[in-house]
DNA sequence: TGTACATCAGTGAACGCGCGTTCACTGATGTAC
DNA sequence: TGTACATCAGTGAACGCGCGTTCACTGATGTAC
């Protein structure tokens, strides 16, 4: 019955979602149709309704992947640096994270689509919404659990409205400044016990 | 000559604008159609290119018209209550923002798919957003120029991150937890001289 | 070993639809003589 | 005053296109006997 081998049809699956990923953060979720998505994962449109009920359904497989796992590796990368969400913060708010959506954060990209996307898909951003803020509340130094889930809330707030600002101007002054102040502001409140001379 | 009052057509321009300005913010850009907007203006769609040259001068428009006015709106609000940038911020980061966005901000809504607009949409952007800055760098407190302008930049950040971010979700509670936590750090940044206590 | 059949991932033609855009037109109002 | 014509905001049929989705199919690989 193992014409393929037993799990080519899920790699097939996560290849699909890979590229769709990749597509929507681009060109956002509107912007690819399905043959571009299954083009790009190196098959024919046809075939993805043996993989996905429809649309939304491969919309729901994207955002249940790739978004907390993309700032698990930034989180991890911060900790190996001994840094805290002041860490975090300078990588995504970095030009190399808004020059290239592709393989960044979902949700500068496509928060303001999602907002329109059914019931279904945006529970499936609830859940990875909050696997991110966990990974973020467990780099806060507040002293306590409500702190640092504010911490990782207000910084996520400030690098996503950053990121996708600095990416929907043309002037790159002004883009760069908006990285800048933000990363600035979010570097300062989360640094290591202000030395504030009174 | 004058067969209709003589600022009939301006007048016909600008409620086209108006009617596609709360139609994009509600249902995205690529999500309404020339033919939608021409009829919430009570027209039909073929009397659009009387007006505009196609829909990306019409998206244009839209950004050259609003937003700036917008947010001159909630400024002025705030400073009448004697409030600073924190007020705004209490307005900007209220649920009757996150769920109203026809009346709201367009860059909650919008900055996604503005990234992806050709380069004449998005320099009429710059320039809205510049007047926005202008406007919330008069509230800052800051004690020169370059801080008072950094305020307002991050503090625009945080606000439509976390306003894109409470309308992307769909649980209430996160969604206003999102909102709050954020509410609270851009109003204790930006209050009167914080008494730390060393 | 050889033949008939089952499985199933992937193919590609076809569907109805809404999109952005074009264009010949309508019809109300003005001017020319 | 009356008729012919110009102006022009708005109409609606038509275009080609890409979309999401369906479905009869192909063809490679396995099993049954």
């Amino acid at each position: 019955m193992a014409r393929y081998p037993k799990d080519h049809r899920q790699q097939t699956r996560e290849r699909i979602v890979q590229a769709a990923t990749e597509a929507f953060k681009t060109e956002g979720i509107d912007g690819v149709g399905i043959a571009r998505v299954m083009g790009r994962a190196g098959l024919t449109h046809g075939g993805f309704y043996a993989h996905f009920q429809n649309k939304d359904d491969l919309v729901s497989a994207v955002l249940s992947g790739t978004p907390a796992s993309s700032m698990h590796a930034r989180v991890q990368h911060a900790r190996e640096a001994g840094d805290g969400l002041d860490g975090v913060a300078r990588g995504y708010l970095s030009r190399a994270h808004r020059d290239h959506p592709e393989s960044g954060c979902v949700l500068p990209s496509l928060s303001g689509e999602l907002a329109r996307q059914p019931e279904a898909v945006r529970s499936a951003l609830n859940v990875s919404l909050e696997a991110m803020l966990a990974e973020l509340a467990g780099l806060s130094t507040a002293p306590d659990d409500a702190g640092r889930r504010a911490d990782a809330l207000s910084t996520l707030a400030g690098m996503v409205g950053a990121v996708a600002l600095s990416r929907a101007v043309s002037d790159p002054s002004l883009s760069d400044e908006i990285l800048k102040a933000t990363r600035d502001t979010l570097t300062r409140r989360a640094a290591p016990p202000a030395p504030d001379v009174p």
